[in-house]
DNA sequence: CTTACCATGTAAGGCGTTACATGATTCA
DNA sequence: TGAATCATGTAACGCCTTACATGGTAAG
């Protein structure tokens, strides 16, 4: 189980703070990471099972029913495993913006083609900015309760100064390439 | 030649400014694009080879000295081919950010921990930063020497204030962080 | 009764990186 | 003569997404 495979490490972050069922980790993601990370379901659950097979998990079959659930918990080498990775400098930081690459070739489109990604860039920006505000009040309220908080709280922090300087900057672009 | 693949629609962009060397393109991008798209030459190689085959561009050898080079020209198909990527809507624009990750975990490893990454992640920032700013002097002098130079200070742009709010929000949460 | 949500998984295929392999040229 | 840069390409492999396939449960 090399190191470098992020979604390992995401899991088992997700595992260290509770028991969860493939499904919730998907849940956990879309809402708390995308901002950031994302995953599917044909890549969770394949790599679930690999956690499983590398001991750094184990799965847990619960009737619920007439359903069935598999409920993954983190083992001690889990735990030692996400250490590990969370002590390494960071491997890569990327950013994969389409955006940001019809604007480079702007010139090709011309500027009023442009601006309507922009548009549409800053519709999506703020679109999402309501719920990354409403996350950060409701962290904050509840500070005290757990101690992960005030480390989510830094990330919804990040999300929400970079979406508000992408909105800075979409009004800027707008502004400079309506003139011509 | 599905429209999804991006890297086709990156090597269009910039052979419909110039023509190219596979070797010049990856240049192109690590010095203009990497602040938010990269890629490398085991996969810009094959993809030249498939645009040559759907007839998006050209492929040329040229002779210097003894050395041989390979100068890729766009097509009016390509042109028609990019033009209709610039003017579809976007469909994804990716972060993947380890750092955040490593944030959003920072429970599990404690504050000193975290704010390592975080005075790391900073660091970069700041060492890429001056490249940027430099760009944004360079463009804005040569301003109107051609019209992309416009597009292209747009995204450096980006890159500057994306940057400086990094810089803002690692200051702040090492600020936090370290109150423990 | 049907829509939305809970829940799990597989298969095909695409995209991309790293490492390998080769060789010319230029400059110190 | 050795390092850096110019220049091209392949092969192995990994990671991930999309689409497919299945079925239970809850609420309206």
């Amino acid at each position: 189980m090399a190191i470098e495979k992020k979604l390992d490490c995401v899991i088992l972050g997700l595992l260290a703070h509770e028991e969860l069922t493939g499904y919730e980790i998907k849940n956990r993601i879309d809402k708390s990471l995308k901002y950031f990370w994302n995953a599917s379901f044909g890549s969770i659950y394949p790599t679930l099972n690999q956690l499983v097979e590398n001991k750094l998990a184990t799965k847990r079959c619960v009737k619920d029913g007439n359903r069935q659930k598999n409920i993954y918990t983190i083992t001690k080498e889990g735990k030692n495993h996400l250490q590990v990775w969370l002590r390494q400098p960071v491997v890569k930081d990327e950013l994969r913006y389409e955006t940001l690459l019809k604007v480079f070739f702007g010139n090709e489109a011309g500027a009023k083609q442009t601006i309507v990604q922009i548009k549409s860039f800053k519709q999506k920006i703020e679109d999402e900015l309501p719920y990354l505000l409403f996350a950060k009040e409701n962290l904050e309220k509840h500070m005290n309760q757990d101690k992960t908080h005030q480390y989510y709280l830094l990330t919804v922090i990040f999300g929400i100064q970079t979406y508000q300087g992408y909105i800075k900057w979409c009004n800027e672009a707008i502004k400079i390439l309506g003139k011509e």
